[in-house]
DNA sequence: TAGGCCATCTGGTCCT
DNA sequence: AGGACCAGATGGCCTA
């Protein structure tokens, strides 16, 4: 290799040195674009990228579930299926995140408890563990933006308690590989520029509340233990960039 | 100190 | 030839 050569091999590796960072930085602000539309949201603890395609697979699976069977979404069975899958102190993050207590959380009982179960801030026991996150203080619930969408906080508002008791002893990739709602053609999100993505919608836990809908507000035993949301007028659905699911969400959640 | 996550470099492969 | 994509290696940072 003659030095001219040796020199055009180098130039040619910085050039594609510098192609490869600036893939992996799109990549990057992909995933982190990503992670702002996740039920939570926070700039100082954010999600691994592991836990954030996790997590955003989940919470796809639990807004088809929604969609399929046309019932709100439980407060707690939502979480959990949320949580199916994700590391303990992610699950930790998303049940703070909805202002759900990590006790409220806990599963009814089952049989094996695994340690898991039996710690003080267990919220799931779900069999697959992840194979590790660090761990940061994801904890702190106060330190969070909540990125909760309609559905969601019609569901945390008034709790239907529906027909899915969540099979939490299933590892979550056991199960079929699409989401049980299969939407033709008008499930698109805006992508880059949209100025939807850099919305978020932080919503603080209110004590005592004003009611999501204006009107009664049902009285059930997991309002009793969780705090509920101011919500601004304009978050319909429609506010979304997901538009051809926004106008059966709001049909779904405002019936 | 070990383990987890991340950014970066690097070489290989495929495609235009 | 050059770009895009991928996966392995490596080192830094952080936390328990």
């Amino acid at each position: 290799m003659t030095k001219a050569r040796l020199e055009r091999f180098r130039a040619r590796r910085v050039k594609a040195n510098a192609r490869e960072r600036t893939r992996m930085h799109g990549l990057n602000d992909a995933l982190d674009n990503l992670r702002r539309v996740m039920p939570c949201y926070s700039k100082t603890q954010k999600l691994s990228k592991i836990e954030t395609l996790r997590l955003a697979r989940n919470y796809i699976w639990a807004l088809s579930e929604v969609l399929e069977t046309g019932q709100t979404p439980e407060g707690k069975g939502f979480v959990e299926m949320l949580c199916k899958g994700l590391s303990q102190p992610t699950s930790n993050l998303v049940a703070g995140c909805l202002q759900l207590g990590p006790q409220s959380v806990l599963l009814e009982k089952h049989e094996e408890k695994s340690p898991i179960c039996d710690s003080a801030i267990s919220v799931h026991n779900f069999n697959y563990q992840s194979p590790g996150l660090p761990s940061p203080p994801y904890g702190h619930m106060e330190t969070h933006l909540i990125n909760l969408k309609p559905p969601v906080f019609k569901s945390l508002g008034e709790s239907s308690f529906g027909s899915h008791p969540p099979d939490c002893s299933t590892p979550p990739y056991e199960g079929p590989l699409t989401p049980p709602l299969s939407i033709s053609g008008n499930f698109s999100l805006k992508q880059d520029g949209s100025p939807d993505l850099d919305k978020s919608y932080s919503f603080m836990p209110h004590y005592p509340s004003a009611s999501l809908s204006s009107g009664h507000v049902h009285s059930t035993p997991f309002q009793a233990a969780t705090p509920r949301y101011d919500v601004p007028i304009d978050m319909s659905y429609d506010s979304y960039p997901h538009h051809g699911i926004g106008a059966q969400l709001n049909t779904i959640f405002t019936d």
